[in-house]
DNA sequence: GACCAGATTGTCT
DNA sequence: GACAATCTGGTCA
């Protein structure tokens, strides 16, 4: 079950980046469950931040990113990829998590399915993995991560030694800020 | 093992 | 019309 109070999407964006570590995002579809143990993340600071989708204010497409902290914010990239993040902060600035990565523990056959690939290891080893492994698309834009019952989050703790602060990748603006988190030595990130 | 280019489409200038 | 918070497969060393 979710066990994660609104608050928790409320403490400054790289707070809620770094304590999502180690919690466990599971999905439910119709074709079964799966999830896994989130294990990197990024933030995005809104309007602070020209990295961020929601840097130039709010659009038709980033409407989910400036709406209630605790929800899904889905966006299409590439041309063939989607990417999943959880929106942070009060209403109105835009900030938000991106999930990077998972540690797949939950449906990983289902998974291997949707990725069509058999290591574990590429299953959710970068956003456009895990979105696809997931299950999440374009659909699930705007979904509340708390109060729907596809979703459930639920809270673990990790270690600050544990915890690995770099800089964040693919991004050509603001890319030298140090807001990506990850797990030290987890095999699933991705990249070490 | 490391580096490079292609795929492909919604969104903003 | 150009770009984008990426992934994959290929080439070369």
């Amino acid at each position: 079950m979710t066990n994660i109070s609104r608050d928790f999407f409320l403490k400054p964006t790289p707070a809620v980046a770094r304590a999502l570590l180690g919690c466990e995002l599971t999905c439910h579809s119709t074709t079964g469950s799966s999830g896994g143990i989130i294990v990197e993340t990024e933030a995005y600071l809104g309007g602070d931040d020209p990295a961020a989708h929601s840097y130039r204010g709010e659009t038709p497409r980033t409407k989910a990113m400036f709406g209630e902290p605790g929800h899904i914010y889905v966006y299409f990239i590439y041309g063939m990829h989607t990417c999943l993040n959880v929106v942070t902060g009060p209403v109105g600035t835009g900030h938000a998590v991106l999930i990077r990565a998972l540690e797949p523990t939950v449906g990983v056959e289902l998974m291997k399915q949707r990725r069509g690939r058999t290591e574990v290891g590429e299953l959710c080893s970068g956003p456009a993995k895990l979105a696809q492994a997931l299950g999440v698309t374009l659909s699930d834009n705007g979904s509340d991560l708390l109060a729907n019952s596809r979703f459930e989050l639920s809270e673990k703790s990790v270690g600050t030694e544990a915890v690995v602060t770099t800089t964040r990748i693919g991004i050509k603006k603001g890319a030298n800020l140090p807001l990506r988190f990850y797990i030290k030595g987890s095999p699933f990130v991705s990249k070490a």
